[in-house]
DNA sequence: CCACTTTCTTGACTCGGTCCACTTTTTCGG
DNA sequence: CCGAAAAAGTGGACCGAGTCAAGAAAGTGG
C-alpha cells in the first residue's frame, strides 16, 4: 500500500494522525475487527476514540480504499485489499479468515442465474469450513 | 411445507404452539427478521416471548429445517427453503430479498479456486444491487 | 495567521441478540 | 390417565457492536 497521507489526499480527505494510523493498522493486520484495529492504533499513536476509528473505517470503506466484510455471527472485519472483489474463506471453529481469488476471473460471479431485473453491483461470497489446524485438532480428538 | 407438528416430531423436538407458529410464520413470510416473525406469531397465537422465537428459530436452523441468512448491515433473516444452498439477491435501497438458484448446479460454488487446506462445507453467496422498482424510482429522479 | 470547515472526543443511547432464574408445558413410563 | 422428569417458555436484566450528538480540537485555504 502506498503512503497513507497520499491516499487520503487523493480522495479529498483531511489528513489526520488517526486516519493514517487506521490505514496502517488495516494494512498491517487485515481481517481485523474495529476493536482490534483500535488497539493497534493506540499502540501506534497513543490514543484514539472508538468513534474516530469507526469514522475513518467508514469513510475509507465508502471511498473504496478499504473493504469491510461482515461474516455472520462476527463483528465486521476490514482489509486493505479492495476493488478486486475477491472472496473469503472462514474457519467455523477458530474464525481464521483467508482471501481466495475467484475461479471465474476478474470481476467474478457477478452474474446470477436469474437476476430478477436487479442491477447487480457486487457478489459477496463467503466459504465456510474448517481450517487445517482445526481439522487436525479435531482428528486428534 | 408439510405439517409443522410432523416436522418437529421428525427432528425429536417437543411440539409447542410457539414452535408451530414460528414455523408457519417463516413459511408464510420468508426473508423476515426475528422481529417481524414475532409480530406474525403474535397475530396467530396471541403472545410469545421474544426468547421463545429466538429459541425456535435457533433450533430449527440447527436442525436444517429453516435457514438463517445474515446480510451485512441487517438483522438476520429466516426462510423455510433450506438444504439446497441457493443464494440471495438483495436491494441496497429497499432491502428486498429474492432467492436465486446458482448457475452451476445442485450444490453450487462449493469449490474455491484455492481452498488453503480448508474443508469447505458451505458457500454463502449474496448478490448486492438495486431492484427494478428502486431503479425506476431513481430514473424518475 | 485567521476564519472556516472538517474531524475528534466523550458519553449517552439504540438495536439485535443472549443469559438467567423461575414457571409452565410436554413427554413418557407406569 | 397420572405424575414425575425433561423440555420449553416467560420476563427481565444484560451485553457487544455500532450510532448519535454537542462541544473541543485539529486541519485547510485564502
Amino acid at each position: 500500500m502506498r503512503e497513507p497521507a497520499d491516499i487520503l489526499r487523493e480522495h479529498g480527505l483531511s489528513i489526520t494522525a488517526q486516519r493514517i494510523a487506521v490505514l496502517r493498522a488495516v494494512s498491517h493486520r487485515p481481517h481485523s475487527t474495529a476493536d482490534a484495529l483500535t488497539e493497534e492504533v493506540r499502540t501506534e499513536i497513543g490514543a484514539v476514540s472508538k468513534q474516530a476509528v469507526y469514522n475513518a473505517l467508514g469513510i475509507l470503506a465508502d471511498k473504496g480504499v478499504i473493504r469491510r466484510i461482515q461474516p455472520a455471527g462476527s463483528p465486521a472485519l476490514y482489509e486493505d485489499r479492495a476493488g478486486d472483489n475477491h472472496h473469503h474463506l472462514i474457519c467455523r471453529t477458530c474464525g481464521k479468515t483467508v482471501d481466495v481469488d475467484c475461479a471465474t476471473g476478474e470481476t467474478p460471479c457477478l452474474t446470477a442465474s436469474n437476476d430478477a431485473g436487479f442491477r447487480i453491483d457486487e457478489a459477496e461470497v463467503i466459504y465456510w469450513g474448517t481450517c487445517p489446524q482445526c481439522l487436525a485438532a479435531a482428528a486428534r480428538g
